[in-house]
RNA sequence: GGUCCUGUAGUGCAGCCUGGAGUGCACGUCGGCCUGUCAAGCCGAAGGUCGCGGGUUCAAAUCCCGUCAGGACCGCCA
C-alpha cells in the first residue's frame, strides 16, 4: 500500500512513482483545475499536487499515489522538511472519511486539555504528542540496553500483589477463586526485586509500572513507569555509578547533548543551601544562613531557631519584586507551612550607605540591619527575603519560594510546547536537543534515616524499612535516631526527583532493630512480609538498588511541564479517564460473584 | 480535606471590575469564486442552555451563594 513515509521523501527520490498513506493536513483548491493536498503520517507533512478538482476535508485518511517531482523554481517551502518536492499525477484512494476534529492537529494551536484528553487519539496525532512518544520509546530502548549491556537481567515480576510496607496508598483487586480476599497492585516490585536477589539474579531490572493511590499532579499519576534495578554484591557507589552511566547515556542518545557529570549534594547541604530535597541548582539565590545576625534580637519575628535569607537580585537596578508580588510570596510561605515571610528592600540611602526598608525594620538595631546586609552581599535594589523558624521549616519554606521565584517570576521557563510559527514538522531528536540547554543533574546522598515520630512515638521511615543505616551512624540508633543517616539516595535533575535507590539491610540483627524502632513486632513483621524474612534465612546476599521515573526524565528531556503529555492515555487530577469514562460503577452480578457489596457514599460514614 | 485559577458559537479568545437586547474578534464548518498555494486568498451564510442550580435586581454572561468539570498547589505521595 505503501512505498515511502510522507516525511522521509526528498531530492533523492525524484522521478519515482511512489505512495504514501496518512491524514489530510491541509487542502487548498484554486478552482477547478488546480488543488494541493497536505499529507501528514508521523514523519512529517507531503504536499501533493491535484490537476483537477477534489472533495477530501481534513484528516481524512488517504492514500495517494503518484510521480515524485522538484517544485517548480519559486515554489519551494523552505519550512517543509519536504519542501523541495512534490508528488504530481495523483491518484487518490479514500481509505476512510472524518469528521472535522474537535481541535486543530497542529501543534501551534493551543487546544483546551479537557478536550484533548477526552479526543486523545486525535491529541496524539499533533506532531509535539507524537516527537514526546517517540522520545519515550527511544529513551526506554537505550535504558534497556545499557541495562542489558551492563549484564543485567531483565525479570517480569507479578503485578497481582501482596501490601509491602512502602507506606502509599494501594489498589486493591478482589480476588474471585479466594472470595473475601484481596490482592493490591505494587507500588513498586521492591520486595519483588530483593527476593531476586536472594535467588542469585545477581542483576535484575525490568521497566515496572507502578500504582500508587495517591492525589494526582502535573509530575503524578496513578499508574507510571520506573525502570527498577537492584544488584548483589555492591555499595552504594557502585549502584549510582552504573545509573548515572545509563541515565547519561540514554540522555547524550535521545537528545544529542552530555549533560554529565553528575554533581553530588548531601541531603542537609542541599536542604541548608537550596531548602529542598531535590533541588534545582540553576538559577542561583542559594539559601544564607542569618541565624546568627539574629541570636539575640528584639524582633520577635525573627527570633528563632534558625533565620535563613535569600537574595532576590535588583533587576538593572530596580526591585525585581513588587509590592504586590510581596504580598503574594508571603501567602505563598505561608500555605508552605511557614509563620510567614519577612522582606526587606535594600536602598542606597543621601549618605551612600545601604539601608533596608521593611515594615520590620523599627524592630531591628543598626548591627542587625548591617549584618544582615553584609552576610548577604546584598547590594541596592536587591530584596532579601527572610523566614524564621525550626532549621528545616525555615529551608524549606524559603526552599519553596526560591522554586517559585525562579519557575514564574524570574525565568518564564516555557512549557516547550509552544511552537514557532513555522510549519516544520519537528524532529523528536533534534526536539530534545534544543529542550535540554544547561541541566541540573545531581545525587542526593546521606538521607536521614527516619522522617520523625509519628503519634504513637515511633519513628518513620524515610525512604522504606529495608535501607541499610549508613555505617558511621550505626551507634547512635539508640540514642539519636533522628540523627542516623541511610544509605540511601536520590538523583535528582532541574528539580525534579528523576528516582531514589538504597543499599537495603541484609543483616537480621539491623533488621530486628530497625523494625523495632519502627513499632513494628516481629509478630506484624513477619505477617506483612514475613515471606521477604524467611527467604532472607537462606542465604542473601548484601545488595541494593534504584529506581527511575521514566514519565518524568521524558517530560524533562521533551521540555513539558506535565508527564500526561509523555503518557498516550493519562488520568484527570479526580482519578477519571476522559476516553474510557473510567472508572465506573460494576453491576450487581459481577459484585456478587466478587463478594463485594458496595456501600453508598455519604452513607455510613 | 484545603487554597487558588479557568469555564462565553465546533475551536481559541474579548466582554465581567463599573448590571441595560447573546455584543464582538480570529480560526474552523457550509455555499460560491479562484490554475502555484503551503495557517492559500476573496465573497457570503449558518452556528450560543454565557458549565449547572439558586439568590439579589425593573433588568444578570456581568454582583452574591452553592454545585460540577478541568488545571496549579498544600496535605498525601519515592
Amino acid at each position: 500500500m505503501r512505498t515511502h513515509y510522507c516525511g522521509h521523501l526528498g531530492e533523492d527520490d525524484i522521478g519515482k512513482r511512489v505512495s504514501v498513506c496518512g491524514w489530510v493536513a491541509h487542502r487548498r483548491e484554486h478552482g477547478e483545475y488546480l488543488a494541493f493536498v497536505d499529507l501528514r503520517d508521523y514523519t512529517g507533512i507531503i504536499q501533493c499536487v491535484v490537476e483537477g478538482s477534489i472533495d477530501v476535508r481534513p484528516e481524512w485518511v488517504l492514500c495517494i499515489t503518484g510521480t515524485l517531482r522538484h517544485r517548480p523554481v519559486g515554489t519551494e517551502n523552505e519550512y517543509l522538511s519536504t519542501g523541495m518536492v512534490e508528488i504530481t499525477d495523483c491518484e487518490l484512494e479514500v481509505l476512510s472519511k472524518a469528521s472535522p476534529p474537535p481541535f486543530p492537529v497542529e501543534d501551534r494551536i493551543e487546544a483546551d486539555e479537557s478536550l484533548r484528553m477526552r479526543y486523545r487519539f486525535v491529541d496524539l496525532r499533533r506532531p509535539k504528542m507524537q516527537s514526546n512518544l517517540r522520545l519515550r520509546s527511544a529513551l526506554l530502548q537505550s535504558l534497556r540496553r545499557g541495562m542489558v549491556d551492563r549484564g543485567f537481567c531483565e525479570v517480569d515480576t507479578p503485578l497481582l500483589w501482596t501490601p509491602t510496607p512502602e507506606g502509599a496508598r494501594e489498589f486493591v483487586v478482589p480476588s474471585r477463586l479466594r472470595r473475601g480476599e484481596f490482592y493490591v497492585l505494587p507500588q513498586s516490585p521492591q520486595i519483588a526485586k530483593q527476593l531476586l536477589m536472594v535467588s542469585g539474579i545477581d542483576r535484575y531490572f525490568q521497566i515496572a509500572k507502578c500504582l500508587r493511590d495517591e492525589d494526582l499532579r502535573a509530575d503524578r499519576q496513578f499508574e507510571f513507569t520506573q525502570l527498577d534495578i537492584e544488584a548483589s554484591f555492591v555499595e552504594a557507589e557502585d549502584i549510582r555509578n552504573i545509573v548515572a552511566d545509563v541515565v547519561l547515556e540514554a540522555i547524550e542518545a535521545v537528545t544529542g547533548s552530555d549533560i554529565g557529570p553528575v554533581g553530588v549534594l548531601t541531603w542537609k547541604e542541599a536542604i541548608d543551601r537550596f531548602g529542598t530535597d531535590k533541588p534545582d541548582t540553576r538559577g542561583g539565590m542559594e539559601l544564607t544562613d542569618l541565624t546568627s545576625c539574629f541570636a539575640g534580637t528584639s524582633a520577635r519575628a525573627l527570633s528563632a531557631p534558625c533565620v535563613k535569607a535569600i537574595v532576590v537580585p535588583a533587576n538593572h537596578g530596580d526591585s525585581p519584586l513588587s509590592r504586590n508580588m510581596l504580598d503574594g510570596l508571603v501567602e505563598h510561605a505561608k500555605s508552605l507551612g511557614g509563620k510567614g515571610l519577612a522582606w526587606f528592600r535594600v536602598t542606597r540611602g543621601e549618605d551612600g550607605s545601604l539601608q533596608l526598608e521593611s515594615p520590620l525594620v523599627k524592630f531591628l538595631d543598626d548591627e542587625e540591619q548591617g549584618g544582615m546586609v553584609d552576610v548577604c552581599h546584598a547590594d541596592s535594589g536587591d530584596i532579601i527575603l527572610v523566614v524564621a523558624d525550626e532549621w528545616r521549616t525555615a529551608c524549606e519554606v524559603l526552599g519553596g519560594i526560591r522554586v517559585q521565584l525562579l519557575n514564574e517570576v524570574l525565568l518564564g521557563i516555557s512549557n516547550g510546547s509552544g511552537k514557532s510559527d513555522t510549519v516544520v514538522v519537528p524532529d523528536y531528536v533534534s526536539d530534545a536537543s534544543t529542550a535540554s540547554k544547561e541541566r541540573s543533574l545531581l545525587w542526593v546522598t546521606d538521607f536521614p534515616l527516619f522522617d520523625g515520630v509519628d503519634d504513637d512515638g515511633n519513628f518513620i521511615s524515610a525512604h522504606h524499612p529495608f535501607t541499610m543505616p549508613h555505617p558511621d551512624d550505626v551507634g547512635m540508633l539508640e540514642d539519636n535516631p533522628l540523627n542516623v543517616r541511610s544509605l540511601a539516595y536520590d538523583l535528582v535533575l532541574d528539580g525534579w526527583e528523576l528516582g531514589s535507590g538504597s543499599i537495603r539491610i541484609h543483616d537480621p540483627d539491623i533488621q530486628r532493630n530497625i523494625f523495632r524502632l519502627l513499632g513494628l513486632s516481629m509478630e506484624a513483621a513477619s505477617a506483612r512480609f514475613g515471606f521477604l524474612l524467611d527467604a532472607f534465612d537462606y542465604g542473601v546476599p548484601p545488595h541494593g538498588g534504584f529506581a527511575i521515573g521514566i514519565d518524568r526524565l521524558t517530560a524533562l528531556l521533551a521540555g513539558e511541564q506535565s508527564i500526561r503529555n509523555v503518557i498516550a492515555f493519562p488520568k484527570t487530577q479526580t482519578g477519571y479517564d476522559p476516553v474510557t469514562g473510567a472508572p465506573k460503577k460494576l453491576s450487581p452480578a459481577v459484585l456478587s460473584e466478587l463478594g463485594i457489596t458496595v456501600r453508598s457514599p455519604h452513607v455510613g460514614q
